[in-house]
DNA sequence: AGTTAAGCGAGACGGTACGTCCGGTCTTGAA
DNA sequence: TTCAAGACCGGACGTACCGTCTCGCTTAACT
């Protein structure tokens, strides 16, 4: 759920081909829901924000939603991926040769996305209902965490390619690790979410504890 | 929010000067309602559980539940607690001088916790509930959460104290890297979450990935 | 509140103009609601019925009621007047030239309807909702009450103009007179509520009791 | 329902006899429940007054309330004989030789009593109550109803015997017809409850409309 | 350019659950 | 034993939304 500003809808056809003609959608009302969706979430909260309530807000018809949308998590989903929609890929990592350098440049970024309450809220909300939703759950792999930790391993495997990390290395293991720590303190808050903290995760994800 | 069933309500004076007069409170009462509040989460899952069916279930009037709990959450935190009622406090964790063996130890109990269906279900429900219900979350904090931080860090300060980690480690620090890919595991499904990989989450956070 | 199932809805414009899009309203159950009401009253009496009984017995969500209805009495008031919903006015008293005769006649119906049981309870009930719900007086007054007064207040004049009662009567008093000592026994239960009775009523209004 | 204040209960005994040791009642809360059941109807109304309101208002508990009354009108059936509990017996209609003025002058304060709002509430109430609960009925009739036909019925035999009524009158028929017309006026707002209307009502009756 | 079928706004519908109020019963401890 | 206090089970209240449905209107695509 990090970095998710810069990631694409991968799969946008095939979603369509069980939909009715999306060539008829009307756009307008599709960015209205959206957007209605994101400023709900975000003054009243997730569990206050009906599909009713973004209906009215956007100025929709209820049955509008439901024709596109199989649940409120799934609209939040993609109003989550509404400013990355033009995009043609996620973007990969930084790969600068210091894999250090290049992981606290990645968590400070998400450290600061999960501080910004446009998406925190979202984020959160999103995060726990897929917990609860299985068909939401697989959006939300295929379209966000699979993209990420597909560009979270390439840049592993590169660190591995160049010694700084050991060939055998489970990345699974790696990925939890990393970004693990953060995810915790997120939702749990047992610390303050700071850029000094992804730091010290990076630096003591590698050289260990002790 | 592992090994919750081995916690005690540590504040059950304050809880209840709040509260109606606690003297008159129905314990048959009581367990009914948490019992059939585990059982209806286990069986139908959390979102589908309502409040009038735990009343029903437990052969007991809403009202009943309304006055004692303030929200569906804080039935099920109750009621995750229930084992451990009588208890006098939190069992410290194991202490045999060899903080990677009793860390594998303590997680891979935690492990068993997460699998156990009775448990995982409400857990992963109380750990979304309290992203929304900042009552709840005071609760979560106080009683399960703030509980298990201390003797995790107790357990961490013994080993600093027989040199086994850095005398200057950032205890809080510690305990995310330490627990925090469980957690992630847990939630987000990024993997197995076995035995195997609470040693390698406790070997590689004490070690490094490099 | 005699007579009442010849009367119709005078206002019906008026009334739909403060309500919800009435076009769109299911008459399927609109009347499963009516009908309902008056089996349920009947059956279980007034006070023991329940809106949710009603909607229950309807098969109809308890909001098609609370969207079309402001309170329990107001449908009843409608189920009264369901048989004449199609009628085009109140039918005017009959009168053949004899007064007494004419009254008698009315105040014989006018019992047999107060003594059949489908409007019996109904109507009592409407009776002394009306005393604590001015809201409801008011249709009372505009759909029931008042068409009732109006016809009786034609024949009375017309007796004037044949001369069988002085020109100067105060034709609200007479109404009382009338109607008021058949009221009073139907809902004190003061004697029996015959056709006897309702004769009595006529010639001792009419003659005095000396 | 006319010159309840002048009532007395008279059934005490019979009433007591199958209660609980009467002797044990505290007399404090039985006004305190009295007084604050006529001041809720009178501020509220009657529908909105509940038996829990008026233990509150009294500060009484609930049971005090059920151990002595069986209902909420029976309550208030007391409340409205609490002035005239002293009082040994019903006091007879006036007779001065005069019926037309001595029924003009009981009809002016039953008119009178019914606009006092603290007694025109609860009475309505009553009059209401009775239609739907047997028992409240069966003491009404005995304590309120029952006396008032009875001195009713004496000041009419009284006048049949001085010739004012004939012999062979139907005395239920012509309370029906002087207090009826009062009733109906009362209770359907038919016009204005007056002390003229009172005479008017007396002169039409005993006289008749031609 | 006219026809037609979709998507659209609106919102009524049958339901479920909410959180509250109160009914009538039962229990506790003080007087 | 009664009383004040109030917890208890239960039922109904009136409201909020759910997801489905139907109504006319608008609009784009295909005659």
């Amino acid at each position: 759920m990090q970095q998710v500003s810069s990631l694409v809808k991968t799969d946008r056809l095939v979603y369509f081909l069980a939909m009715p003609n999306a060539t008829r959608r009307s756009e307008r009302s599709r960015q209205a829901i959206l957007t209605a969706a994101l400023d709900l979430v975000e003054e009243a909260g997730y569990a206050r924000t009906s599909i009713e309530g973004i209906a009215a807000r956007a100025g929709v018809g209820k049955q509008t939603i439901y024709r596109w949308w199989p649940s409120k998590g799934a609209v939040l989903l993609d109003a989550l991926l509404l400013p990355s929609e033009g995009d043609e890929g996620v973007e990969p990592l930084p790969d600068t040769g210091d894999l250090a350098a290049d992981l606290k440049h990645v968590l400070r970024a998400t450290v600061d996305e999960l501080r910004n309450p446009r998406y925190d809220g979202p984020m959160r909300a999103l995060a726990t209902e897929i917990l609860h939703d299985p068909a939401l759950h697989v959006q939300w792999s295929e379209r966000i965490d699979g993209p990420l930790t597909e560009i979270r391993e390439v840049r592993l495997r590169s660190a591995q390619a160049a010694g700084e990390l050991p060939a055998d290395l489970d990345l699974a293991l790696a990925i939890d690790l990393i970004w693990g720590p953060l995810f915790h303190r997120w939702l749990q808050g047992s610390g303050p979410l700071t850029a000094e903290f992804a730091d010290a995760v990076v630096d003591s994800a590698l050289d260990g504890l002790r």
